[in-house]
DNA sequence: TCGTAATTTAGCGAATTAACGAAATATAGG
DNA sequence: CCTATATTTCGTTAATTCGCTAAATTACGA
C-alpha cells in the first residue's frame, strides 16, 4: 500500500499513468512525451512496476506497458473507508 | 496532489488518519498510541498538515487535530478519473 | 513567578529518491 | 556476423525523508 501512494506521489508516474490510461504505450513512445531521460523513465516504469500499477508485455525488443486498474481499485477501496462512517461530531452541532 | 500521495504513503501517517477518522485527538493522544518519539510524530503532523490532509485547532496547551475529508475526495475523485471510461481495448477480445 | 505538561524546533545520521549521461544488453534484420 | 533500435544498468550528484535526542516554546495552575 505504501508503494502504491509513494509511486502516485511522482507528477511523472502520473503522468505516465494518465497516459495508459487511453492506450498501452511501449517505453519509447512514453519517452516521447515525457521529458525526461529515458533512463530516468525507466526508473520510473520500475517503480509502477513494483507497485503493481503496471503490467508489461514484451515483444522483441520492445516492452509494452499497459495500466493495471485492481491495484488502482484496491487504494480506491481503502481511501473510501477512510471517508466512509465518519466520526461521530459529538462535539459539533449536526444540521 | 503530490504532495497528498506523498503525506499517504507513510504507514504511520495512514495510522494517524485512521485514528482521526475515529474522533479527533490530541497530538498526545496520539502518541500514545503510535510508537514513535513524539518529536518525530510532529515532523509527520507537518507533513499531513501541508497536505491538508488534517485541520488543527489550538485550545490552551493542547492541540487538537482532525480529518480534512474534502482533499482526501479530492484525491477520490482523480483516482477515479484514472480508472473511469477506460482506453478502448481494440487489441483485445471483449467479453 | 515557578514548575510542569504539551508540543515544536533544531541538528544530526542513515537511507532513499530522482535526475543525468555513458555503457551494457538484447533482439531484429540484412 | 554486423548494425541499428529499444531498453536497462551503472555510477554520480543533489535533494529529501525519517528516525532520534536535546533544547526551546507556550500555556496553565499552584
Amino acid at each position: 500500500m505504501s508503494d502504491v501512494f509513494q509511486a502516485l506521489s511522482s507528477p511523472v508516474r502520473r503522468q505516465i499513468l494518465h497516459l495508459l490510461k487511453q492506450k498501452d504505450y511501449s517505453a519509447g513512445e512514453i519517452a516521447e512525451q515525457i521529458d525526461v531521460a529515458k533512463s530516468t523513465l525507466s526508473g520510473h516504469f520500475n517503480v509502477l512496476k513494483s507497485a503493481n500499477l503496471v503490467v508489461t508485455v514484451k515483444e522483441g525488443t520492445t516492452i509494452t506497458y499497459s495500466l493495471n486498474t485492481s491495484v488502482l481499485e484496491d487504494v480506491l477501496t481503502s481511501m473510501l473507508n477512510l471517508l466512509d462512517s465518519p466520526k461521530t461530531e459529538s462535539t459539533k452541532e449536526q444540521p
